[in-house]
Order: structure tokens, then C-alpha cells, then sequence
DNA sequence: CTGAAAGCGCTAACAT
DNA sequence: ATGTTAGCGCTTTCAG
């Protein structure tokens, strides 16, 4: 039954026109369909192009078009919800304006970010979107902007750098977030995360709001409490446990995100503490899972869908041309209160 | 300070080939390095290029040489752990081995799969991993087949064509699941699925398992606590209801993966019921916070990680002609025991 | 070791 | 509406 397992070379254009009697340009037409070709032609191209199981190379019509209908999107974690949340926002809209997503996971490295983006930009995508690691090491930014194809930068900002970013306001929600712990009493505050102010415009932010709630409460902000050395479930654990075994313990600890969060619950919980009776917790992102740990968890809710796809559309915007003014969207983050913050009990003092 | 902001046309081959006063030819070798070239020549080049700040099209570049070092993976929704687990086994292997991975999210739709293997099949990847939303609409499967590049089936297996295949061995460990619930004392086990055993093998092999089980101990399968409609959220919460609602209630639930696991647990604890007191539950995945939920979850966890490393593995092989012979490889899932299982209460009968 | 010339598969002028 | 002729940017014979 089997014609030829596994043919050599394909079926090109060329092919088609002789099967088809027409020119190759014809035939091109009528595959691609640009230019005027009469409905007869049309048919008996097509026809054969079917007879002969045809497809186009879309690397040949890449390279004379110089648009690939495709928009590469470089991310550092995949297995972060917060992430592949975003990406969906893209592929949606994405789908819809008729553009191709292709994904490129990093893991969080900066050196596979990089290459991630020459892959990228040597394959010729039309746009990218990057939710960058670090706001420092930039050059890779700069050359795709200078290869002239729009990028789009997600979740952080890089300054210096004159293109579309898409991020939450982190300042505003975190000074929030902190002033409402305080007011419930708590005084020693935690601040866990990947990732430093340094590298992490995000945060900074975080960080900065919560000195300011600090101040305007005027009590004064306590550094010691915050860990920027949340890399692996193991650093976290043993930050937890210092954090938590001094005699100026936190009373209450915020997480980063989901993946730090989760953690630190579990940190919790192996010291038999319980939540939110011995400590608060809050943490950035709505997981899934927030709901049904007991207690749910009270979070930080971005609007990750939303800003993927705003994402999505400002660069497709730019790759058509239509919008030719940066975009610097600005979202803003809601406190979901469940139930892991409460007011902290005098353990001694 | 700006050359140039957007320069329109790319630095091509020629250009440096001027700048480095050799001819085009030579000045391809020793960019591409291939072939023979004097290292007084290749170092004049590669300033030029460096100046120039030469990128090399890598359209242009795979046209002639038919290879991309490029696989593409087809998978059915990231944002579930299970994929982006065995994502990573595939990144690192890919890397490590010399080949970018390039994503195609389908959100488990078969038309958006379809789509994805043409975009990556015209985009002219080396291979590709698939993870089929179904066993029975295969004809892009057979597609790849014939366009002579390699395929590796992740998670299904697909009867009727000849490809590498990679899954859980279902049957094995769906029989000792419920063999264990079964010695527990549960007579009434529910099972919640996403997809049908019709479309999925693994499905299928899970239900056959059960049956076993059932048969073994000589017990009545009850088949109307099978449900396969859990696509959303809100149709477990009520497939769940019906399955606890019910004169003959369900004592154990099992759920297909960590989503749905998610969903069924959410469930159960709306209606006010505890694990293990009022219902046993289990479920396929080990997803990250199994273990923070009280109690921590009983799981099945699959090998995701390896199988995607050992997908990444069998594709490469087939790219560069090492393994002319079909892989077949068969894992085996673990049953971790946390808290969620115990023997079922009489609840009046 | 080097260079000239011929493609890869397709689209884009330019005719007709 | 259709065909002819050039390329896109690179690799690859094939001579020298």
C-alpha cells in the first residue's frame, strides 16, 4: 500500500506546475494564493498539489517574504504557572490574528536566554516576546532591537531600553499588601524570593513598597528579614528555618511566587507551625492550588491571562505596523484575602 | 551614539566577504566553519563579521542543508505540570546534545495540533515529539511519517503506525492502585477523566487495569462511577456531586491527572467532606503541592522527566541515523503513599 | 587553500 | 491572466 516510505527529496513547486501544465510562477500563485490566477488554473493546481501531497516550504517563502507569520516568545519557567498562564494570553490572541507561537524555556539561565534569543532572531521570527531574567546583562535586548524586529518585554523592566513593556505596577499592590500586615499588628515581616532587586525590577518594587509602608506606619523596616537567595526548595527551607528560629522571629512571610510559596508552606509545616496561628502567609500569584490548602492562602492575584495577551497584541501591532508609539502598559495586581493572614500572637515577648 | 536604529536590510555573507577581501565562498567557510580555510583568512573574516555585526540567516543556511538542528514539540497544554515536567527532560537533553526545542502549545484541541505539526513540519524541523490529544485522528501523524523526518509519540501510544513510542506501562499500575483500594475494603470506586478511552490509550489501559482488579477480587466493576467528561473545572464539581451524591456513593475517587485532581478535591471539600474520613481519593501525578494539602495526597507519579529526556534521547538518535531500529520504551509509574487512602466508614447501609 | 558558478524552493518584478 | 527572469542568503560542486 505504501507508495515510498520515506522519499528523499520533496515536492516542490516545480513539481506541481509540470503535473498541473502551467508555469511556476502560476502554480506559485495559485498555491500561495497572492496575484490573480483564473479558476480553472486554480483548480488544476490544486488538484495536483493534492495528487502529489504538496507543502510549501515555509523557509523558502520565509526568506523572499522576509515575514514568517511567527512570533517567538523566550521564558524562564515553563513549570511556573505564573508563566504558562501568560503564554496562553499569547497563543490566543496570537492564533487569532493569524501569527505562530514558538516558545523557547531558558530555566532561568541567563547564557540559555541569550542563545534562546539568537535562535530566535537567526530563525527569523517576526517579534519576540521576553520576560528577561535580569534588567542588567541587556546586549541581547539591544540586538534584536537593532535587527529592527519589535520585541516586547514581559513581567520586567529594563531601562535604557526604548521598547513596549508590559508589567505590573508591584510598588502599589506590595505597600498594600504590607500596610494591611501591619495594621493586623504584624511588626517582623519576611520577604522571601528569587531573584534580587538588582536583577529584578519587579523586585525592587516589591521591596520598595513595602519600605514605604514601613515608614508611613513608622516602624522601622526589618532587612534582615529579607532573602533573596530563594533559588532551590532546599535554600528556602533552610532560609524558613533561620527566619523562623531566631528570637525575633517573622510573624508573618511573603513569598515571591507560587514555586517559592509552596515551599515555604512546606517549610511550615515541617516545623509543625501552623498557619495562620504561628505565622501569616501571603504569596505572589494566584496558584491553583492556593484554594485548597488549609487554610487557603491569601495571595497577591496578577493578571498574568490578561498581560499575556496584551503582550501578544502590542507586538502584532508592531509587526504590521499599526501602532507605531510605545506601549509601557501598566497592571495592576489585587489582594485576594483567604484565609493565612491573621494577627500574630505574642510568642514570648 | 546610534549607528543606526533600524537598519532595513540584514548584514548578509557578501558584505563581510567585501569587508574581509575574500570571495563568498571562503568567507561562508570559515563563518560557517566547514571546509578549508587558512587561519590568516578566518581571523580577518570573523573581525569583519564582528564589525560588521554580521548575524548568519539560518533559513538560508537550513535550505541548503536540510537540517535545522531543531526539534519541535507538540504538546497539549503546558500549563499542566505533567507536560512542562517532561518539557524540561526534553530541553536538557536537546541542549546538551546541540538542538534548540521550539514549542507548539495545542490547548489538548485537535485542530490547533493539526496546525502545529504543519507549522513545525513546513518550518522544516528535524523531528518532532508529539504528545496526540487522540489515538484515532492520526493523519498528521502518518504526514510527518511520510515527509521522511522522525516522530516520537510521548504519553499515547497510536496503534497502526510504526513510530517510536514512549509511555507508562497504565494497565500495571491502574491494577495495583485499585487492587490496593480494593483490599482497603472500597467496593464503589469512582474514576475522573479528561478525555476518553476511546481517544487515549492511556485511558484505556487505565480502565482495563481497574476492571482487572475488580475481576480479581471478584467484585462488581462499577461502571457507573467511570466518568470521562471532566473538561472543566465546573463539570468535575459536578460529575463529583453525582458520584457522592448518589444512593450508592462512591468511597474512593480517582482522579486522571493533577488538574482534575485539583478540581475533585476542590469539590470534595465544598461539600463539607474530608480525606480520607469521608472519601478515599487518588491521583495520577505527582504534582508539587500533593504535599501541602491536609492530608498530603496519595499519588501515582509517572516518570516524566526521564520520559521526556528518553523522547529527546530517541530523536536525536534518529536524526543522525544512529538508531535505524523502532524504540519502544515502556516506564513504570509509582504508587506514593501519603494520607488521602484509607479503609471506606459505613455510612449507614 | 581559494574562487566562480550553480543551485535550495520560493516570490517578485517585468513583460506579454 | 500567464510566463520569464531574477533574485533572497547561504552552501556546494567543481576548477584551479
Amino acid at each position: 500500500m505504501n507508495t515510498a516510505p520515506s522519499r528523499r527529496r520533496d515536492v516542490t513547486v516545480a513539481d506541481v506546475a509540470r503535473a498541473a501544465k502551467v508555469s511556476k510562477a502560476q502554480t506559485a500563485r495559485a498555491l500561495g494564493n497572492y496575484g490573480a490566477v483564473s479558476e480553472e488554473v486554480r483548480l488544476r493546481v490544486l488538484a495536483a498539489a493534492e495528487a502529489l501531497e504538496y507543502y510549501p516550504n515555509e523557509l523558502a517563502r520565509s526568506m523572499n517574504t522576509g515575514r514568517s507569520h511567527t512570533i517567538g516568545v523566550v521564558m524562564g519557567d515553563i513549570e511556573n504557572p505564573h508563566f504558562s498562564l501568560a503564554m496562553r494570553g499569547i497563543s490566543n490572541v496570537a492564533k487569532a490574528r493569524g501569527f505562530d507561537v514558538i516558545l523557547v524555556n531558558t530555566g532561568e539561565d541567563q547564557a540559555a536566554e541569550i542563545d534562546a534569543v539568537k535562535v530566535l532572531l537567526d530563525k527569523r521570527v517576526d517579534g519576540l516576546i521576553v520576560a528577561p531574567a535580569s534588567c542588567r546583562e541587556t546586549q541581547h535586548l539591544h540586538r534584536i532591537h537593532k535587527s529592527g524586529r519589535p520585541v516586547i518585554l514581559l513581567d520586567r523592566k529594563v531601562h535604557g531600553l526604548e521598547t513596549d513593556m508590559i508589567a505590573v505596577d508591584m510598588t502599589e499592590i506590595s505597600y498594600q499588601a504590607t500596610t494591611e500586615l501591619l495594621s493586623a499588628g504584624h511588626r517582623r515581616i519576611a520577604f522571601i524570593s528569587t531573584g534580587r532587586p538588582t536583577e529584578s525590577s519587579q523586585i525592587a518594587e516589591r521591596v520598595e513598597g513595602m519600605r514605604r509602608a514601613f515608614d508611613e506606619a513608622d516602624v522601622v523596616f526589618c532587612e534582615d528579614l529579607v532573602r533573596f537567595d530563594a533559588g532551590s526548595p532546599t535554600q528556602i527551607m533552610a532560609a524558613v528555618g533561620e527566619i523562623l528560629n531566631s528570637p525575633h522571629a517573622a510573624t508573618a512571610i511573603v513569598a515571591s511566587d507560587g514555586l517559592v510559596g509552596l515551599s515555604v508552606v512546606e517549610a511550615i509545616q515541617a516545623k509543625n507551625l501552623h498557619i495562620p496561628a504561628d505565622v501569616s502567609f501571603l504569596m505572589y500569584d494566584d496558584s491553583p492550588w492556593a484554594r485548597v490548602t488549609c487554610p487557603p492562602l491569601t495571595v497577591i492575584a496578577q493578571p498574568v491571562y490578561e498581560m499575556g495577551a496584551a503582550a501578544a497584541t502590542a507586538l502584532i501591532d508592531r509587526i504590521k505596523g499599526t501602532t507605531p508609539k510605545r506601549t509601557v502598559s501598566t497592571f495592576t495586581a489585587d489582594l485576594i484575602r483567604r484565609g493565612s493572614v491573621a494577627a500574630p500572637v505574642s510568642r514570648q515577648a
